[in-house]
DNA sequence: GTGGTTTCATGGGC
DNA sequence: CGCCCATGAAACCA
């Protein structure tokens, strides 16, 4: 059932290669430049010891972490943290990313990783990998799970690291999430939940893969404000927030000659927060005490993350934020947002509902930051209540076509829309489906479980059900099928995601230089299902015909490392890795063009470092030359963020003939090609 | 759905 | 250096 509507002929046909003005490069400086010969190269593995505080604070005056020398940022992107001219906090921040090999890492204690540094405070170091944990239990870590790790197979993509922080800090977490998607997978498999965060998080910290190892006063670098988080644990493998559990992350500081225990990072849960719009402040509250039984409930203490608070409100120090927030999507999840640095104003005691004195601390928000939480705020609100959105040129572009409105709005120049073209989330085929080859279907019963080897999906893509029950993305593969109308499962079984379309609220939007853009009100989870690029089908054979006036033509060419790579996980659990190097990579025949006929996705941007990538999926035919093209999210996407997918590099295969016209790429990332 | 219960990893502190 | 344990999130169970 197609749906289309005629869209609104604009003035001038945006073209997908404008220039942009506005770089990408500090959303998205990406690691996947040089390629490193593994065996010579260590992987990203990143320490930054802590520096010492500052000396040189007047004694008599309490030092205050100002805000303006919070996010100086050198010319070769080098982050100091809270630096003043006389006084780095951490004079050391990325250049000391220290590398060592994966495949070396020692599961014996004789090798300490980190022993040359000099750590103060905390960074305490992990000396639990092998051995007996607190309950004399043996650690349920099998050292054969690591042995055999990597061994000269590419793991992940490779930050440059001394020069790119963000490149740094995204591998990190994306390694995390490949992780912990496929520690998911394996468990479903046996019907258990086993946390896949906490197992995910373990080899992380096993291995070492880590950013911003050692606590520091104000921003870290490569996390940049509205980053977005889904467990705990991601915050302490980027190195935002240490503590796995604590809501308040401390250290000690110097100041001057004095030495104070100072607070550095707080979870701000979001459970109590009634002060609705303002998105400045926050009163958060100390810890302990809270106890489910009465007998245990006590009033709060001074001492420990409560001291720590107390002695940062006295110093003045940068606070890091991160705000939690229900999940949209998951009735029981939890987003975490990265909202920047804080001041403490106040504290107080209180006397709460169950009786016990607690601490409550008054934050404020250091001004001249980029907005985190209070984007949340107003896409939240927007999401509620469409018409609340300003400058909406047409409420939904799709008129209908999709579940959820498209909105087109425009805040920066007085451009009415992109040209004409017919909204349609349908694939435009040359052939009838009936003609083409038929895909094959599974006989189970309700639902496709994982595991069930009498599943012939399953079967068919490889033994593994390629969705997570939540509907994840858990590997990049070849091609995917889900179940379709031959299946005997429901419409409520796993593998069907794609099929079902888009769940989010689009907007197309106007970029500053670069056109019409797509970006998202709601979160998208690295792994979840974006959305499809439709248009219509070109015949291969007549592809050099128009090629060259058409900018809305997909096709598969090779993408970079980030999209090749996104299913890197495997290895560091011994498993063989699924990753196509780039010289074995097929491209198939299809071409789509957009056009004419469209979806969202014809606005979607390139970018060298993208957030998006390009998946093929069978579910209603089987020819696998010309399957449905879906894009799903390679990292977690935060709200209003533009959603960009690397186009591949043209020009020089040999198929195709040079239809695929070179255009010069500007987003800015530091791994940049500089066509596409 | 919800509320109570269990388990878990980190690193501060002794 | 080794041990202890506070902490609260995530997921499960009733």
């Amino acid at each position: 059932m197609n749906s289309a509507s005629n869209f609104i002929p604009g003035p001038n046909q945006e073209l997908l290669d404008a220039k942009p003005l506005r770089s990408l490069a500090p959303m998205f400086p990406a690691p996947m430049g040089a390629h490193v010969n593994q065996s010579s190269t260590p992987p990203l593995v990143c320490v930054t010891p802590v520096g010492q505080f500052p000396t040189g604070f007047g004694a008599g005056n309490l030092p205050a972490f100002g805000s303006s020398t919070t996010f100086n940022t050198t010319a070769n992107g080098v982050f100091y943290t809270g630096a003043s001219a006389n006084g780095p906090i951490d004079a050391t921040p990325i250049s000391a990313y220290k590398t060592r090999p994966l495949g070396t890492v020692s599961l014996d204690d004789d090798d300490e990783p980190y022993s040359g540094n000099q750590i103060t405070g905390s960074g305490r170091k992990s000396k639990r990998l092998s051995g007996l944990d607190t309950n004399g239990v043996k650690i349920k870590r099998p050292k054969q799970v690591y042995k055999n790790f990597v061994a000269g197979k590419e793991l992940a993509f490779l930050p440059p690291s001394s020069s790119d922080p963000r490149g740094v800090v995204e591998a990190v977490h994306m390694t995390f999430e490949a992780l912990r998607r496929r520690h998911l997978q394996l468990d479903e498999i046996q019907e258990t939940s086993k946390r896949a965060d906490l197992k995910a998080g373990a080899i992380m910290m096993a291995s070492n893969i880590r950013a911003n190892m050692g606590k520091r006063v104000g921003a870290v670098p490569g996390v940049e404000i509205g980053d977005i988080f889904y467990f705990r644990m991601e915050l302490c493998v980027i190195g935002l927030h240490a503590p796995s559990m604590g809501g308040i992350d401390y250290m000690s500081a110097k100041f001057g000659t004095d030495e104070d225990s100072v607070a550095i990072c707080i979870v701000a849960a979001g459970g109590y927060e009634n002060e609705d719009e303002d998105t400045d402040t926050l009163v958060y509250s100390g810890s302990g005490g809270n106890s489910k039984n009465s007998e245990e409930r006590h009033d709060q203490k001074l001492e420990r993350g409560n001291l720590a608070l107390e002695r940062s409100l006295h110093r003045k120090n940068e606070i890091r934020v991160v705000r939690g927030f229900k999940d949209p999507f998951c009735l029981t999840g939890k987003i975490y947002i990265y909202d920047g640095l804080y001041k403490i104003q106040e504290s107080w005691k209180e006397r709460t509902k169950s009786g016990i004195n607690c601490f409550k601390y008054k934050l404020l928000r250091e001004p001249g930051q980029p907005d985190g939480a209070a984007i949340w705020k107003m896409t939240q609100g927007w999401i509620d209540n469409a018409a609340s959105r300003g400058r909406v040129i047409l409420p939904d572009i799709s008129s209908g076509a999709e579940i959820l409105p498209v909105c087109l709005v425009n805040e920066v120049d007085h451009e009415k829309g992109p040209g004409h073209f017919t909204y349609s989330n349908q694939v435009k085929y040359l052939r009838p489906h009936s003609s083409m080859k038929p895909l094959q279907g599974c006989g189970c019963h309700s639902v496709c479980l994982p595991g069930d080897a009498s599943c012939a999906c399953g079967q068919h893509n490889g033994g593994d059900l390629p969705y997570s029950s939540s509907g994840l993305l858990v590997c990049r593969k070849p091609i995917i099928y889900e179940c379709g109308e031959v299946c005997n499962c429901s419409s409520n079984c796993r593998n069907r995601v794609t099929q079902k379309g888009v769940r989010f609220h689009f907007e197309v939007f106007r970029t500053a230089s670069r056109g019409w853009g797509l970006r998202c009100w709601e979160p998208i989870r690295a792994g979840a299902f974006v959305c499809e690029y439709t248009g219509e089908v070109i015949d291969e054979l007549k592809v050099n015909l128009d090629d060259s006036e058409d900018d809305y033509i997909f096709q598969t060419v090779c993408p970079g490392e980030k999209t090749l790579k996104w299913n890197f996980g495997p290895e560091l659990i011994g498993e063989e890795s699924t990753y196509a190097l780039p010289d074995e990579f097929q491209p198939l025949p299809i071409k789509i063009s957009a056009k004419k006929i469209g979806n969202v996705s014809r606005f979607m941007n390139h970018s060298c470092s993208p957030n998006v990538f390009w998946q093929p999926v069978q579910y209603d035919h089987g020819d696998d030359s010309h399957p449905h093209i879906m894009f799903f999210a390679l990292k977690h996407i935060s709200p209003m963020t533009e959603l960009t997918y690397d186009y591949g590099v043209a020009g020089s295969e040999s198929h195709g003939s040079g239809s695929h016209r070179t255009k010069n790429c500007f987003c800015g990332s530091s791994n940049c090609r500089g066509v596409f």
